[in-house]
DNA sequence: TTTATATCGGACAAAATTCTCTTAATATAA
DNA sequence: TTATATTAAGAGAATTTTGTCCGATATAAA
């Protein structure tokens, strides 16, 4: 469904907004610690999030991750994916026609556009406020 | 969502369906000629979902592909995807964890089960006849 | 029985994705 | 101002997926 590279970079903005929640700036190899993740290509994947304006960067001592509290509940799941995968698991066609619609549709197409659309909404309603409730709750975890 | 191995299945699959409605055998090439899809590796494809009884092989002139016209409303999309892909899509934590169950969820675990289970559903309910159906009346297309 | 025509199967090649290493850039603090 | 800690960026290696080639095998027909 979504590339390694999308998950790496949910389970870490996910990271990032539980510790930003607590005004806590964190730092790469800390995040991919947390996540289970290799160290470098979790840095390209943040330098994605990053020129996205999903979470921000600050080099040097002290330096790390972080996203501004106030967008927290304005962030949401889908806005990774698409930084990250683009739309193509949305929009595309699930069997690779070039162009599939209503009006020429391919088999699986008028099953499909209804989950694609539930799939979007759902991801899109999220946001990493909510999220990052159930972790410092414990409910839900990052790393298995 | 689908691998591209996948996506050449399951077009391959409904094509020789659509054919073996009117008894027809159809060629390697003919099919890859019908789905838009490199020969040799289609070739391949097709012998995983013979291997897996979904469609029948015949070597030799006049030999190709054909699935029994009377299993045509016994097979699922979802029997294709299961011999492709597996049931990863299906059952694989979405955020990639090793183990991931309403015990100890992934953030993302309750919102997916769901969609899962639904795209699981929506794919098993599926069959080649109805398909294969409007392939013939030319309601849907395998290539564009 | 020979020949032509298909798929089968294994080895290999190309492309895409995932992952690493090294150096640069930048910010902090001594 | 210098040393240090951190991310940025680029090159490239490893792995997985996708795709090709060719000889083996099976089958039908001449």
């Amino acid at each position: 469904m979504f590339s390694k590279s999308c998950k790496y970079g949910i389970k870490a903005t996910l990271y990032i907004a539980q510790k930003s929640q607590h005004d806590e700036r964190v730092s790469l190899k800390e995040i991919a610690a947390a996540i289970n993740s290799p160290i470098a290509f979790t840095a390209k994947i943040l330098q994605i999030l990053s020129k996205a304006m999903i979470i921000n960067s600050t080099k040097g001592p002290n330096g790390g991750f972080e996203i501004d509290k106030t967008r927290l509940s304005k962030t949401s799941i889908h806005q990774i994916v698409q930084a990250i995968d683009g739309n193509h698991l949305f929009e595309d066609c699930v069997l690779g026609l070039n162009s599939c619609n209503a009006n020429e549709p391919c088999p699986m197409h008028n099953e499909f556009v209804n989950i694609q659309k539930q799939l979007m909404e759902s991801l899109a309603t999220s946001n990493l406020l909510d999220v990052a409730m159930d972790l410092n709750l414990g409910l839900t975890v990052l790393k298995r």
